[in-house]
DNA sequence: CTGAAAGCGCTTACAG
DNA sequence: CTGAAAGCGCTTACAG
């Protein structure tokens, strides 16, 4: 048990030359007699050899790591998202380190030092809901790490960052609410602090305007990104004296809280209330009825951060950061769709 | 842009102190001046110092890391599982890599070398249900990267491994089918070359032998543990001639997928077809009906496996080893429950 | 109590 | 084409 990893300089013993030869032999193909190479490959293939990163990371000071921070590992948003970042990485010899920062600032700030400290190259983040300020990320910068932003971005950070066009999302779906004939729709949005939630509650805002409908100020409320928050709203929306004949939530995990308690009051989906959501989480999906939502390409959201982040490690090209707005995708389903009519999707879809 | 990170070569120049001492400073209390070791501390953290983790590693041997491989990280079992695992890790000063299977032999075998190349101290994994063979883990013990499995385990490796008792849980499921009037009950298992498949399997197998109830082959089928395998089987169990009147799933994913495609078909739960699955993840009570489970402690699982891993890399006592089995606890909802009588744990919960 | 030296595994100018 | 040396950032015998 125990038999070390093996070495260039166990490679050079056997083969009687130096450890410099070995070296050169497994990287350069100039600068070496083809004979020296050959004999150095072929025994460091018997041998199994695989040089030690750890000595590689010393000398280049560079750890081929980059970090991620999501608030929440099993939001199944950001576990795709993981999955889109890992797809990149990986395939350019980049390992992931997977932080949650539980949506505290706290969390945040020890997870961010924590990469600084294992001199991760760089770092793609979602910031936490709960955080009031974003320096921990600036001081990563100024260490030579790179930062880039998804979906919760943070504005005072200069940097890549991938978004989708939470406005045009939250304004299209709500539109949609009002073809379906509601008029009374309430807003269920996330924390106020994120700048997804004020996207969102915007473009709801303008929609309504626009077909000059009322924004009550008691049929907007907010709300963790969480079932259980979700749940709690709606029970604050159905108890008023006026009830809101739709409810549009800021996500599909507030959504699906919604959904739940309606279920329970014995309202009738979309009759007596529509419900949206935002994400389309793939279960959504599965519910009875199966809940509308604004999707976004999640796994497509880590592709392209992790590209950039990659970008910025290679490069070091700090300068005109760029900001790219993926699209969201209004997906109709039995939550909402009062009236057929034949120019939207319909059915649910499982698989 | 570009402060190079500190060292303790700066400190010492800057101290006009030799570097061995300032590593003493920094380490032991003993075998230094009371006044030297003062001005390192104040000097380090003034300058803001952390070691380079790097270079402690290439000394040591040791990288501070676990890696963890699991067939899928959207799985809530195992996002759960994980993050058992990160909570004992990064207690104890480790990091946790994450990877995934995709369920697939020769991801996995790229994964565990990936692994040792990278040095990570241990490994925690779950197997891919494709893996005909797991030397490729073995490998990783003779080069003394100690292994636990969770769940998922391997029989052929000799290590440290943590269960749920998968036979009782699907025996107790199986005769609560039966308490609730059901007679034909189908089983779908999970793929066979997986520990956990064959056992719950068995556990159904008994409880209906127990009772005199027929296994009819027709009745047993296997599926992938996904959703849409799920809802394949349900189609071909529901074809049937003779049609069972309760479907025991092997999984909550599996369930879910039958789930749908019952409700799709207009069939009732349970009046029509009772349905249970195995896991209870989050989701399950959100369905209508809320669907009964066997619930395993996924977090929990995470947290022994990770205490067992560390217990291996940090006393390398590799002889007894030690197979955990934790406790499954059945949670009955809407989906199976027809007979509504006191002792039964009743009603949906959501939060 | 402190410093100079060796060494963890590797790469890469610098000489030959 | 090949080897000896220095060095990445740190620790730890070995001498004083």
């Amino acid at each position: 048990m125990g038999k070390t990893s093996i070495t260039i300089k166990e490679i050079a013993r056997q083969l009687n030359i130096s450890k410099s030869t070995v070296s050169r032999a497994l990287r350069d193909s100039s600068e070496i007699s083809e004979h020296t190479r050959e004999r150095v490959i072929e025994l460091a293939r018997r041998l199994n050899y695989s040089p030690n990163p750890i000595a590689l990371s010393l000398l280049k000071n560079r750890t081929q790591t980059i970090g991620i921070i999501v608030p929440d590992i099993d939001n199944p948003f950001f576990s795709m998202a993981i999955g889109g970042v890992e797809d990149v990485a990986y395939s350019r010899g980049y390992h992931v380190m997977i932080y949650q920062s539980h949506d505290s600032y706290e969390r945040e700030c020890i997870d961010a030092r924590h990469i600084a400290a294992r001199r991760a190259d760089g770092l793609i983040v979602s910031v936490a809901s709960k955080s009031p300020d974003h320096s921990h990320f600036e001081e990563l910068q100024e260490s030579d790490i790179p930062v880039v932003f998804f979906d919760r971005i943070s504005e005072q950070v200069q940097t890549h960052k991938v978004l989708v066009n939470d406005y045009e999302g939250a304004f299209e779906g709500t539109e949609h609410l009002i073809m379906q004939g509601c008029r009374r729709i309430a807003h269920i949005s996330g924390p106020m602090g994120l700048n997804i939630s004020r996207n969102r509650f915007n473009g709801y805002k303008d929609a309504l305007a626009k077909h000059n409908l009322p924004l009550r100020d008691e049929w907007v409320v907010s709300a963790d990104y969480s079932q259980s928050d979700g749940a709690e709203r709606a029970y604050q929306l159905m108890a008023l004296r006026e009830r809101p004949d739709a409810i549009f939530a800021a996500s599909d995990r507030i959504a699906i809280g919604v959904h739940w308690v309606l279920r329970q009051l014995g309202y009738r989906m979309p009759q007596d209330v529509a419900l949206l959501g935002f994400s389309d989480l793939s279960i959504s999906a599965l519910l009875d009825p199966p809940l509308s939502s604004v999707a976004q390409p999640s796994f497509e959201m880590g592709r392209q951060a992790a590209e950039l982040l990659l970008e910025l490690i290679e490069n070091k090209n700090t300068l005109d950061f760029e900001t790219r707005v993926l699209k969201t995708n209004l997906v109709v389903r039995g939550s909402t769709l009062k009236i057929i009519n034949s120019g939207d999707p319909a059915s649910a879809e499982i698989l």
